[in-house]
DNA sequence: AATAGGTCCAACCGCTCGCGG
DNA sequence: TCCGCGAGCGGTTGGACCTAT
């Protein structure tokens, strides 16, 4: 194996570049071409190595480079991408027009690795992280603590006990689905598809508030934002789902279109599943039951109890699988 | 206003791959 | 088939810039 010699054996200059040094460059490769990269410098004046040109030239000067931040869809290619193909850079910007594998390099590690080590998902495996979950009784009684601290300067002692066991009871649902997400996490193959339920519980255990669950006695989840794309495409929710924001969707099945809102979740065995149009969640061994959903048009949808995809694939939310159709949000 | 710590990103380093002689 | 070379890739670094105290 050969080795291209380091620019310090013969003198090259290394460092940042200036702006004659770019003119020079681009103005050799707009005439020429770049050619042979190791004769290159010789050729267009420049005292660098040919890696150094190559680098400045695919890096930054290349005219077809988008800059700056990168978009909430790029954002999520990089996600699915990387949970599939792993620190394959120059793989991953081949999918993102514009985009070098040195910026996308430098955004998974300044900004998303540290987004998913966050909502507790390991950023190599994109599976939830243990240590975190493990972690998440001593959290959620410390949002209780905080709760607990607030009601206490506004509210009767009697009244505290009450709500209290309320939120108790709301707790052990929330620990409970805790353990179903685990549970999926580990025995699905999908790592990608995991991201989608951690997100969503972490997001909505790490970082929504108790009083939230209080007021409403389920677990608020949505959609997040309409999109155009079909349902069954995975889009990781990077942030917090509002809960109140209704969707439309067309089933590929028949091309009828529905409506849906108020989309809350209870725990299994919650008495307050509508059976005409509870919807369960896939991949989850026991799955949560989604309730208080309003069908405009139900269509082949009133007419299913239940919908699943199997068990299989991505429970990547917001995905929701019914028979062998797909819902499309066309909010 | 000063400064320490954190963040970001262009550029470098060293390794592997693939091609040609 | 082997070997040398150039190109490409992923990991790492250094310094500029930003932010909090």
């Amino acid at each position: 194996m050969g080795r291209s010699p380091c620019c310090d054996e013969n003198g090259l200059k290394k460092g940042p570049w200036t702006p004659e040094e770019d003119q020079k460059l681009v103005h050799h490769i707009k005439q020429h071409g770049h050619g042979s990269w190791r004769a290159l410098p010789r050729l267009a004046g420049l005292n660098r190595c040919g890696k150094s040109c190559r680098l400045r030239w695919t890096n930054y000067l290349k005219p077809d480079i988008k800059r700056g931040k990168f978009s909430q869809d790029e954002e999520q290619t990089i996600l699915h991408l990387h949970s599939i193909l792993g620190n394959k850079w120059s793989a991953i910007a081949t999918h993102l027009p514009g985009r070098t594998d040195n910026e996308i390099k430098n955004f998974w590690n300044t900004h998303l690795k540290k987004k998913l080590i966050q909502m507790g998902i390991d950023p190599m495996t994109h599976q939830p992280r243990t240590d975190i979950f493990a972690s998440l009784p001593q959290l959620i009684a410390l949002a209780s603590l905080r709760d607990l601290v607030e009601i206490s300067t506004t509210h009767p002692l009697d009244e505290h006990a009450v709500r209290l066991q309320a939120e108790a009871a709301q707790l052990a649902k929330l620990q409970y689905l805790q353990i179903l997400v685990q549970s999926a996490a580990t025995t699905s193959n999908n790592s990608y598809s995991q991201n989608g339920i951690a997100d969503m519980e972490a997001s909505n255990l790490l970082n929504s508030s108790v009083p939230h669950i209080k007021e409403n006695h389920v677990l608020p989840f949505s959609l997040g934002n309409a999109t155009s794309q079909p349902l069954h495409h995975p889009t990781l929710l990077s942030h917090l789902p509002d809960p109140q924001v209704p969707f439309s969707f067309q089933t590929s099945l028949n091309g009828e279109t529905g409506h849906c809102s108020n989309f809350t979740m209870v725990s299994p065995g919650d008495n307050q599943t509508d059976n005409s149009s509870s919807w369960l969640l896939p991949s989850l061994t026991l799955p949560p039951t989604v309730t208080e959903t309003s069908l405009s048009n139900p269509g082949d949808a009133s007419s299913t109890t239940s919908y699943n995809n199997n068990g299989a694939a991505s429970p990547y939310w917001p995905e929701l699988y019914f028979e062998d159709s797909v819902m499309h949000d066309i909010s």
